[in-house]
Parts: C-alpha cells; sequence; structure tokens
DNA sequence: TTGACATATTCCTGTATGGGTATATATTAC
DNA sequence: GTAATATATACCCATACAGGAATATGTCAA
C-alpha cells in the first residue's frame, strides 16, 4: 500500500504547509482563486489542485459567481486536529514542568553548591 | 517533487493512523517494540519504521536496555499542532453559533409559521 | 462569433510511501 | 560457539503524490 491519500482525512489534508497557508489565508475570509494565487505567489493550476483537496475533507466551501470562485474557510473539521492534538496537552505540560524542575534544582545547585563555572 | 517526507515535520508524521495509535498507546506509558507490536497486532518491521518516523520527527525517545528498546512518548511536538488548531477555534464557534441560530431560526418558523409537515 | 478571462483538468515525472518478506545486527541463554 | 530472542534494515511493489506545462471548460465582453 503506498502512503494514504491526501483527501483520506483532514490529517493527510493539512500535512501540506501549502494547503494550511491557503486555510490561513481563507481565515481572513473568503477568496477567489485568482486571489489566493497571486496572495500566496502560486501556479494557478496547483492551486486549484489544493482546493480540490480542502474541499474534499470539506475545508472550504466554494461559492459560483460568473466566472470566479470564492472560497471560504469551513473551519468545523479542524476540531478533530484539536481535539486530537489537545488530548495531550496534560503530557507537555507535565513535561514543562519537569524542565521547570530541572531548571530550578540547576538553579539551587548553582547557589547553594560549589562553583563549576569556568569564568 | 512528490509529496513532503513523512519526517519532514509533525504534521506529516501524524498524518498517518497507525502512528497516532502507536502515540496514543504510548501516552499511557513507556513500551518496548514488541509490546506495541502485540498491542496494535501489528508486524513488527512496520512498528519498527513508523518508530522511526516518529523518532525523526522527536515525538518518541527510545531508551535501550538488553535487546529491548523502550519506546516513550515526547508530547512536546504536538503542541505545534494544538496551537495551530487552536487558531481556528474561534471560527468554529462562531460556525457552531450561526449553526445554532439557524436551528432557533428553523424552530421559530415552526411554532410561529405555516406548517410545511409532510404527515 | 470571437476573444479575453477565471478556473479546472489532464498528462508527465521524480520521489516517497507503507505493507510484506527476508535478512542483518545485537544481546542473552545454553 | 550456537541457538533463541528483540529490533532494525533492505528489498520489492503498487500507489499517489506535488509541481510544471498544456489544455479543457465555462463565462463575460465586444
Amino acid at each position: 500500500m503506498a502512503r494514504a491519500a491526501t483527501t483520506a482525512d483532514v490529517f493527510n489534508a493539512i500535512a501540506e504547509g501549502v494547503r494550511r497557508d491557503i486555510l490561513h489565508l481563507l481565515s481572513r475570509g473568503e477568496r477567489a482563486v485568482n486571489d489566493i494565487v497571486h496572495a500566496l505567489g502560486l501556479a494557478q493550476p496547483q492551486v486549484s489542485k489544493h482546493l480540490r483537496v480542502l474541499r474534499a475533507v470539506n475545508l472550504v466551501v466554494v461559492r459560483e459567481e460568473g466566472r470566479q470562485r470564492f472560497y471560504r474557510l469551513n473551519p468545523v473539521p479542524l476540531r478533530d486536529v484539536a481535539d486530537w492534538a489537545e488530548q495531550y496537552r496534560q503530557f507537555w505540560e507535565q513535561s514543562f514542568d519537569r524542565l521547570d524542575d530541572y531548571l530550578r534544582e540547576l538553579q539551587q545547585k548553582e547557589t547553594h553548591g560549589p562553583d563549576h563555572r569556568k569564568t
């Protein structure tokens, strides 16, 4: 089997940095494809293709108006990502606490223990 | 260019469901490779390969003991994912509010307007 | 109709995947 | 030393990418 399709789920879709850039841009409001092309300095077909992926996982919504297509962010699927990542918050906060303890400990030694500084 | 390497960053590394499963398992504590193999019902080489990817992006840490290697979760890089996703929280909460408004509006019509129900 | 414009699709190519299987490496036991 | 165990690596294969270039589709204007 190869890697899962980029359209398989939100996690695969957002793995690509360009697509995250597009989402970020769209978070500031609806944009026509050409706007995105110029704002991000990308080639038009590439943008269309990335938008297709984002559409497939429901991260953007299109509104057609004449020959233009306005893309809008649909943030809802990002909750899955946030929920998934947040589930580990306690762990990295613990890590930070441990680091904090460690730094405190170092400082204790620095202040009260023998001085090993070179200078 | 092809898709970015799975080891390119955390976003690419966690795109694969199996790797998320491994992280989840490790969140309950350190595990030897074979433990992971049996807990998740995967083939040993596949587990080793996924662990390699997770190591490359610093999501796990190894401790060697005899012929066993105990892998431990390093949650810190997941902050990047959480931070990225959380930045959109306001947007999906707004979406939810709008949906809420819409549902309220529907109910208004249901209660006070003409009844269009088929039954 | 013809042409300009906006967007999507197709085709190409190099690259990297993830699973399967076999094998290498390292450690422990006998 | 030899075998057993734990893990990592190498190899094969089918798949799917992302970017580039060319082209198709659809819409508006003259």
